[in-house]
DNA sequence: GCATTTATTTATGTATGCATTATGGGCTGC
DNA sequence: GCAGCCCATAATGCATACATAAATAAATGC
């Protein structure tokens, strides 16, 4: 759990990566911001080309887009964006509670479903939010893992990170998710069952319901986000 | 249709990014095969930078993997790959096929498709495997086009280019594609007619068969692609 | 005074050079 | 003869320098 004794030396555009991305969860980089290379690389104290090749990597990931002459945009996050997000998101996450029912898991395997969901009801009677999105997090991205798709996992990473950005603040205006974990106890129910089409079908109902949720909330805010 | 008089002067790693891709769909950089970055930017008569820079992406996309001091390794697809590679193309091109009959498209809207079954059709009778496979290729991404889920898009494009890798050996092997056209015309009039659910699992149908005929043939001869 | 053209500035794209670090081979000692 | 260590080599990661092209400012002509 405790990191090498000398804290590992990565390589400066890993770090270019990882803190870029940060910036922008942060909001420190806010969605539809422009920023120079040069601008960028004086903040992380490294040359352009390190900050460049992670530039090239969160391009190919969505998170923003090189402009020549312009710097590079934070793409902001339009109602229609979040839409066409939760779509994939959808079929795949669908994808992998079919496939992880068919895979026949033990309930030691599941735990880590169970232990989400089971957190997610504690949060909601804080109600702590915050707690209760992590542990929605861990179930989904869980969830994933267990269908064992691995190009399913890195494009539901990809696009669950762009919700993420949008999180802050759907969170405060959803209402509390208390209906939820139901959906989730009957796709884990169907996973440990062995049963694929009700798995990927409540699975998928859960992820269209969500989808119309948020999607109502920036349409009527008329938000665009971070 | 003619290109700009003089031809467009692309940038150094876009060129390197289109060529590399060329390289690989042509079998010149096998499946398997390492490179160094210095051979590949000699090869393309420019420095390493903008080679670096295409690498990335690349990556990003799948394709090759950056292997610190062993050179760039192009990805190898196993059996495995194709069977992950087809259920996220069934899911995404399914869920282009119901949102693309829920958009209420003319028949004006859906000549593409059209025109892209006609040529199956015409394909078949030859036989000609490679404008079978050209026309398939173009049903597929007209599809998706219609569906207007421009990551999904995205994601169908990358994954099709894994699938180009494998085609020219798997095209030989198959059994000729007769009945898929009947399919691919059942989605079309599914999607005329608005049908969505029939749109939608229709193609699903047709693209699982479709998955287990490659990845039969791949694992019945134990091949690892290009 | 306005429009058009020209000059200047500046961000990016690319090349080059250097430092670092891994890898392979050779050498030494047992 | 074998194992382990050390060194040489070379590929990468990064910094820097420079050329190009776009955007803005300036200037000139009408």
């Amino acid at each position: 759990m405790a990191s090498k004794q000398t804290d590992k030396p990565v390589s400066s555009s890993q770090r270019a990566l990882m803190e870029l991305r940060e910036m922008i969860f942060a909001g420190y980089l806010p969605a539809g911001s422009d920023h120079l290379e040069t601008e960028l690389a004086e903040q992380l104290k490294m040359s352009r080309t390190p900050v460049r090749e992670a530039i090239l990597m969160l391009e190919g990931q969505g998170l923003l887009q090189m402009r020549p002459r312009k710097g590079v945009r934070i793409l902001p996050l339009s109602p229609e964006d979040m839409a066409e997000i939760y779509d994939v998101l959808t079929e795949l996450e669908s994808l992998a509670a079919e496939n992880a029912a068919a895979f026949g898991y033990s309930a030691q395997n599941l735990s880590g479903l169970a232990q989400a969901i089971d957190d997610m009801d504690h949060a909601i009677k804080g109600p702590d939010l915050q707690a209760w999105a992590r542990a929605d997090n861990r179930f989904h991205k869980e969830l994933v893992r267990l269908g064992g798709n691995r190009r399913a996992q890195a494009i539901v990473d990809m696009m669950s990170d762009q919700v993420r950005r949008a999180r802050a603040t759907t969170l405060t205006l959803r209402p509390l998710p208390t209906k939820s974990n139901a959906d989730h106890r009957k796709v884990y129910q169907a996973i440990k069952e062995g049963d694929r089409s009700v798995a990927r079908e409540t699975h998928r109902a859960h992820r269209r319901h969500a989808k119309q949720i948020i999607v109502d909330i920036l349409a009527k805010h008329s938000l665009r986000f971070v």
